[in-house]
DNA sequence: TGACGTCGGCTACCATACAAGTACGTCAGA
DNA sequence: TCTGACGTACTTGTATGGTAGCCGACGTCA
């Protein structure tokens, strides 16, 4: 009921149902509040939700767009396992528009630029302190798009947060592991730190680590969370897990 | 009717209605058969093709997200026109991430690849010489995700032909140029050619100059057709078209 | 005991009905 | 002639009904 009565204030205020499913869905599979192999029912959203089928399945089908749900006809959508190829895919996406992007900032950024992308590794630095895995989750995808904006591509940066979906739902597991923050920090100031000398291999190669740092991250929640990942490459039977039926009998 | 039975042809043997919908209109807005400006009415698709409105709007939906067409509530939905950061936007992404997979292409391409590339330097040289743009066209698409598969990034190709769209969009009034297509198979070449040598200096400087060659053929269309251009930044009112009235009265 | 056929319940897909809102033609009035 | 209000016809957004198809459990038969 609080879903769905915040759901219906948030439309009277903004924008239209699809979205505002779109988004809280998008929000719920990226966070994993919704894991890999989960069911989504079409039926059980809109009830939840407090609408109608038609706007849960039009977000449903844009999320089988960026590949975080399968559609498996008169069978059932399903949360989509994390693939090892939809992981490279995404990798090499964001690294090469991130990178082309720095490439860019190095020589167009200004002073107003570098100060904001201060003032958000002041904030990552003070969520870091505060053990908020949350905010820095946050602070994090803002930084890396302000950087692309300071390159002049902000239009781009929909692209790496289409790509960064994936990685993200396994990286969000590895975050709280204390030491990961301030490392990423640290990673983040030296990008930010070679923009600023107009350096712009040194950017790229701070980049360029950091990235794959984040890379090497997932590879490590791969080893610990195996039943989040697809084990083939292609199961043509979802294996439809067991329904709400808690050992009831 | 042809196109309604045609549809109901293909939907027997393959996808579902969405899907032949989606890639139908977005056939006809990239080949500018519906050209830019020009209104999509859900009610007047759905009869046409002989669909409910239901999967016609999921379709327009797919392509509102791709940036193909602009949809306002309660007033409409058109074709978007070809807006200037869109270009820009697209072209950066393309230039990113072509160039990022030569380089892994020229370390990585084997006999095979270089073959199948050959192979279609050579379907498109004839293609030039029968004046047949369209195949060209299909061929050149080919081309460039095969050569980002051989550098091993095949998924990242539907990243590429996202922002293709827009470009290819204008570029297609530039084809029909009688010296562009041997221009771009010269150029095709070039690439190959620096492939083959291992040379990726000259394969990333190769490709980047026929990509923006590419770009450049967009601003000779942009002085030609204006009409298809959006002029300011952000049009509030789409100014609907005359609706269907052929000066009857 | 094990294999096979049937049936119930679920799914997504599609079609249709209703609601909310905008643009434009028409017409009354100054 | 010009202006302004109103009504109609259109739009997309949302809700709901009906259909085909798949899964899994149950009952039947060998």
């Amino acid at each position: 009921m609080a879903s769905s009565s915040g759901l219906h204030a948030a439309r009277a205020r903004g924008g239209n149902a699809r979205q505002l499913v779109h988004e809280l869905l998008r929000a719920r599979i990226v966070g994993l509040e919704l894991p890999p192999g989960a069911p989504l029912s079409e039926n059980e959203l809109a009830a939840e939700l407090g609408v109608s089928r038609t706007p849960v399945r039009e977000s449903l089908i844009l999320l089988a767009e960026e590949g975080l749900v399968d559609v498996y006809p008169q069978l059932g959508t399903f949360v989509s396992r994390i693939r090892e190829r939809d992981i490279a895919s995404a990798q090499f996406v964001r690294e090469a528009l991130e990178s082309a992007a720095l490439r860019d900032s190095v020589e167009r950024t200004d002073e107003r630029d570098l100060l904001e992308l201060r003032a958000l590794l002041a904030a990552q630095a003070d969520a870091e302190r505060r053990a908020d895995p949350e905010t820095f989750f946050r602070l994090d995808e803002e930084f890396h798009a302000r950087l692309m904006a300071a390159g002049g591509h902000p239009e781009a940066w929909s692209f790496v947060q289409h790509a960064k979906a994936h990685l993200d739902r396994a990286r969000r597991l590895s975050l709280p592991l204390e030491h990961q923050l301030a490392l990423l920090i640290r990673q983040h100031t030296d990008v930010v730190d070679a923009v600023e000398r107009r350096d712009a291999a040194g950017a790229d190669a701070a980049l360029r680590g950091h990235l794959r740092q984040v890379f090497a991250d997932v590879e490590t929640v791969r080893t610990q969370h195996p039943e989040l990942f697809a084990d083939e490459d292609a199961p043509p039977r979802p294996r439809r897990g067991q329904r709400k039926r808690p050992t009831a009998g």
